[in-house]
DNA sequence: TTGAAAGCGCTAACAT
DNA sequence: ATGTTAGCGCTTTCAA
């Protein structure tokens, strides 16, 4: 089946080409009757607009590469979530890269996306990525760049972040509020500025409340269910005395749930919990796990937003590249109900 | 900042641009010592391939349009997670389109991939969609389609789905074995085959166990934890006895859990409840809930292999559209253990 | 208000 | 083993 091409519709009208490419653009010079009648024979035909061709010719493919470590974390996926929406609204396109948490991966994406010429590209990083000759070759060839949540410290790209410090001392006020007082933090090993800033957050915290800050009770390791449980029971093997736990994420404070469980401890009377990230998971177990939002699918929306903002902008005057804080929102439950 | 062409290259190495192509597409014609030259030219240079000019020309973009209801569901982010890895393995990326359970929406992404000149479409259709011209369509302009989960009945596509006929009834058998007698049936209004399809497995399992079958257990309405809530309550209100709950998805049966809790009910002791899903909280809450698994990343992978075979045999002789029927899986947790 | 013509950067057929 | 040439289907400038 032949293809229908705006030379098709010109021949059918006995117009030029280039009349029917204005026509189908909504061109200010051309007469009300030509559209109309340009419109009903593309219909008619089935006529579809070739993006490729005019993506070629204009250098704009109205195409985003969004670049994630992994869609299936409900983290990510729900970020993803609100950029295609608001994206979408926009007349752009998302072209999705997974760089599974490895920075070499992350840089076939980028070039992936360079060759493809994409108007702009969306990254939350690797754990992995240090160094940043890819990123730095975005900003060269002046595609719009924007981070989110992971973002290249140094680097002058805007950003959607939420402000994770503010978390950090959010959840550990939280505890501190409710009457606890030994609380372990349990955080992790990967150099992000995202978990080390949780962490100064509950430093933070305690300072404010005169509460002594002991690395005894500052524990890192992997982000799983599994750490979060064997770091309760070493505590409780131990007999290091503590009254809460503030774990980096949901899982790894699930996993002290489960423990304390398993040793006939109540939560919240005896001890405390709170987590890090509002999962699913956490209204729905028993007790229910207090933990801090992230705004997820909002943090989507809001790049997205900020995004087509910079591309308006493009060209114009650079000046200092915007960046959005969202706030960690409190959810307080049962967890934590001293 | 110029951008780099092939002719660039051409020039510096005072050799033609179309042996630079050709070099650079590792043609076998082409000596390695041009090869080689021509590859650190373009390194040294910064040379990108115009993906864009190179689709145009060759009529292939090495691009698959994915578009799914809604990425926020676990289900839907989980399987194309797989299909991202799978494809982009296999040098192909994903152009990514949520129809928002809307039939126009859903229409309108296929528009978009049609004039993107995607190389193929895998779908996952929307509650709403009944009518298929724009399906029709993509099979009539002869782009491979794939559905997966979701598809629709009497288009001859091929497809990856889960037997939920199966599903509803290892789901249903499992209470039997476990000793349950009255099982009540929570499903949805939504005509998807997927769901009608595990109510006939409910269905025929209590038959081969010689159990009645009584529509005043099964009720239908919405999928939500809510619903499953308000149906054990009116159950419980009503004082019809039940000892076991299938529900058609796991956020409904927690709200069945919920209710049972809160009349203080024991489970699995005095009624068992198994969902459907496999979602993250299940092995979480107390009791574990059983569910049936529904192999979402797999599916996902599947969904990218088949879909390569597709691409391959494009052009061949047609046949049935190959369909690949992934089986579910018994999770059986506290919640059903009797 | 419309037409003519150039060209985006490649691929691929044909020529040497 | 390499060069020449003709488009792919549009957008956009210049001309009428």
């Amino acid at each position: 089946m032949k293809r229908i091409t705006i030379e098709d519709i010109a021949a059918k009208l006995n117009i030029s080409f280039s009349t029917v490419a204005r026509a189908l653009n909504d061109h200010p010079a051309i007469s009300d009757a030509t559209k109309k009648a340009v419109r009903e024979t593309a219909t008619r035909l089935g006529y579809r607009q070739n993006k490729v061709a005019a993506s070629l010719r204009s250098g704009r493919t109205h195409i985003i590469g969004v670049i994630v470590p992994n869609l299936q974390l409900s983290f990510f996926s729900s970020v993803v979530h609100g950029i295609e929406r608001v994206m979408n609204e926009n007349e752009y396109n998302i072209l999705l890269y997974q760089s599974n948490e490895q920075a070499d991966h992350e840089a076939r994406g980028i070039d992936t996306f360079l060759q493809s010429r994409v108007d702009g590209i969306i990254a939350s990083i690797t754990q992995e990525t240090r160094e940043m000759p890819h990123f730095a070759e975005i900003r060269k060839r002046g595609i719009p760049l924007l981070f989110f949540d992971r973002a290249i410290n140094g680097l002058e790209v805007p950003a959607v972040v939420i402000d994770d410090f503010k978390g950090g001392y959010m959840a550990t006020k939280h505890l501190i509020d409710q009457g606890y007082k030994r609380i372990v933090h349990i955080n992790t090993h990967q150099d992000l500025a995202i978990f080390t800033d949780r962490l100064e957050g509950y430093k933070a915290a305690l300072r404010d409340h005169h509460l002594p800050i002991d690395e005894q009770y500052i524990v890192r390791g992997a982000l799983s269910l599994e750490f979060g449980d064997a770091t309760a029971q070493s505590f409780l093997d131990q007999g290091l005395a503590f009254d809460a736990v503030f774990a980096v994420e949901d899982y790894t404070a699930m996993g002290v749930l489960q423990a304390l469980k398993r040793n006939k401890i109540k939560v919240p009377k005896e001890v405390g919990v709170i987590g890090f990230a509002n999962e699913a998971f956490g209204s729905l177990v028993t007790p229910a796990l207090s933990s801090i939002d992230q705004q997820t699918v909002r943090m989507g929306e809001e790049a997205a937003a900020l995004f087509l903002k910079v591309l308006q902008q493009k060209g114009k005057p650079a000046g200092t590249p915007e960046r959005i804080v969202l706030e960690p929102l409190l959810v307080a439950r049962d967890s934590t109900a001293r």
